[in-house]
DNA sequence: CTGAAAGCGCTTACAG
DNA sequence: CTGAAAGCGCTTACAG
């Protein structure tokens, strides 16, 4: 178990009988003569040969390592993600660098340097933290996925959130309901803003169109699954509860849904729940739960495609693509 | 956006008045003096200088890198595990190398060498598959967490799942069980073989002692949630159905209780259904999985650490740890 | 305690 | 097409 020393490019120089200089030619694709090529890629695939990546990334322009920041690896919604970026990332040779809340964001940024990471995909960016900015501040390209940032002009890709929120409204309005809660999102969290407004602008519609008051109560959940169902809880204790409840992701409908079980309310009878996102575990009987369908995975890769692109084209100008959303109507809404 | 310069251990040694070597020995603990160390340390908090890690793995003993082989990130699984591994990793100041089924085992072993990792952490080894055997086969430390490999000789860690499987088994038995299903997981993982062994302990020392006799049908599931759906929707469509399943783990479980949902068979009164694992959402109201509790995160743990301990002392005799599991009684059982 | 030097394993001009 | 050489940014003996 003592450790082998490994292969290096100089001992299959030697045993191929050519330079060094030659066989990082023939692995990197630079010309080399058809009997030089076989030659040296016959040792290489005798001792399985892999070139030192630490070897690679110093003297190189680039590290092929690729930044990836998220929140809770077991918010089943980053799984989804990761696994879509490392698909395309992989798909192009490069590697992922996965930054999770395990550490703080200073921690983060300063592994990110050490790494010498080509670029950065943030999927949970927030108004109030300067992450992002300060990575960009080292020359690093940075591209914000599924998150924007107000004034900071890099690529961008999300989906159409007010758009969700609307669609939200909408349904449980036509439904009848006229005594609603909304659990928010994050606090500084670009979704979190737009669903919210997407949903109280259709209340507010509904309202105009009706001459009906609409109540609506608002609760933060912080797009967490245990914040969101103490919420809920508490929503459900009230004397006069809502009939009806959108959360702004799907986690945190998980949440209400779980908390009127534990209450004794029956979902859809006596309670309506909405989600937004329709992360896969929506689609279960057991959840079944009514959503507005972000195109996550769709996301992720344009958020990745949209970093590889910019490092092909450092001066091209900003992109921002904002992808449709769509309304899954499951059973987890019922007429009030 | 182009790519500023990074600072260097060379430039901070300029500016602070010393020696490249006298930063690097501040940076890592070797004998400085006070004021010198302020000195360094003063120019290095004013450009946040972060080493290179390129340049450290490449000249070092060690590049800080651990690899973690999992299969699927969606599976509610192995998030909580890499979390828990990140967890401990970081806080010995290492980082975590992601190796997922989105490429080949080949693509995989070929990566985790080509990266220079310390050594890897294997938590979904099967009998049939070399991919541990090889890179320990380049030197590379290699330990076994959450699943073991017979004839293999190095660190494991896993739970007790013969008991596990027993436990399920004395649980439906008690009930009244006596027509029962097993969906099993991937052929060739030890969890699977084990849990297998003692849940047909638990029904061949049933009849025994009663002198009934237990029908026990096994369908593979592949440790999958779609394969184990299908296969229960198939279970379900029979003449005789039977009144009670063991899903070797929890996932297999959730695909269980959502067919029988589609079905229209109702838990637990018509089905009771046991899981393996106790992943988190196993407690979620709207699922509320009786299962059998592995300590998740602790096996995670003990398999980072053998590593680290490993890695300290390399001719250490192997150790295998075996953790104890506990049945966790839930809603989705009941009597026959 | 401190500095000068070697060297890790590659890629990339530069000659030929 | 091919080789010799420089150099990436560090750690680690080796002197003093």
């Amino acid at each position: 178990m003592a450790r082998r020393p490994t292969v290096t490019s100089v001992q299959i120089a030697r045993e191929a009988g050519v330079a060094q200089s030659t066989v990082s030619r023939v692995l990197n694709g630079g010309s080399v003569s058809d009997e030089t090529r076989r030659r040296v890629l016959e040792v290489v695939a005798k001792y399985d040969f892999q070139p030192s990546q630490a070897a690679r990334s110093l003297v190189g322009a680039r590290s092929g390592l690729i930044g990836v920041v998220i929140r809770d690896l077991t918010n089943p919604f980053y799984p989804v993600m990761v696994k879509a970026m490392e698909r395309v990332l992989h798909g192009q040779g490069l590697r992922l660098s996965l930054v999770t809340d395990v550490m703080t964001a200073d921690e983060g940024l300063a592994l990110l340097r050490r790494e010498g990471v080509d670029g950065v995909v943030f999927t949970s960016a927030v108004q109030d933290e300067p992450l992002a900015h300060r990575i960009r501040g080292h020359g690093i390209p940075v591209v914000l996925c599924h998150r924007t940032l107000e004034g900071f002009p890099v690529d961008q890709v999300e989906a159409d959130n007010v758009t969700a929120g609307r669609l939200a409204a909408d349904h449980l309005l036509e439904l009848g309901h006229r005594r609603m809660a909304m659990v928010c999102g994050l606090a500084g969290a670009s979704t979190a803003e737009q669903r919210g407004r997407g949903f109280r602008e259709g209340v507010r519609a509904a309202e105009a169109r009706t001459g009906e008051a609409v109540a609506l109560t608002e609760v933060d959940g912080a797009y967490d699954y245990g914040t969101a169902y103490d919420a809920v809880r508490t929503l459900l204790a009230d004397t006069e509860p809502p009939t009806a409840l959108f959360c702004q992701n799907d986690v945190m409908a998980y949440a209400a849904l779980n908390a009127a079980a534990a209450a004794g309310v029956s979902v859809p009878r006596e309670l309506s729940v909405v989600g937004c996102d329709d992360v896969p575990l929506s689609a279960w009987e057991r959840i079944d739960l009514t959503t507005v369908r972000q195109p996550l995975e769709r996301i992720a890769q344009v958020g990745v495609e949209l970093l590889l692109e910019r490092l092909a084209d450092p001066d091209a100008p900003p992109r921002h693509e904002v992808l449709p959303v769509e309304f899954v109507g499951r059973t987890t809404t019922a007429p009030a």
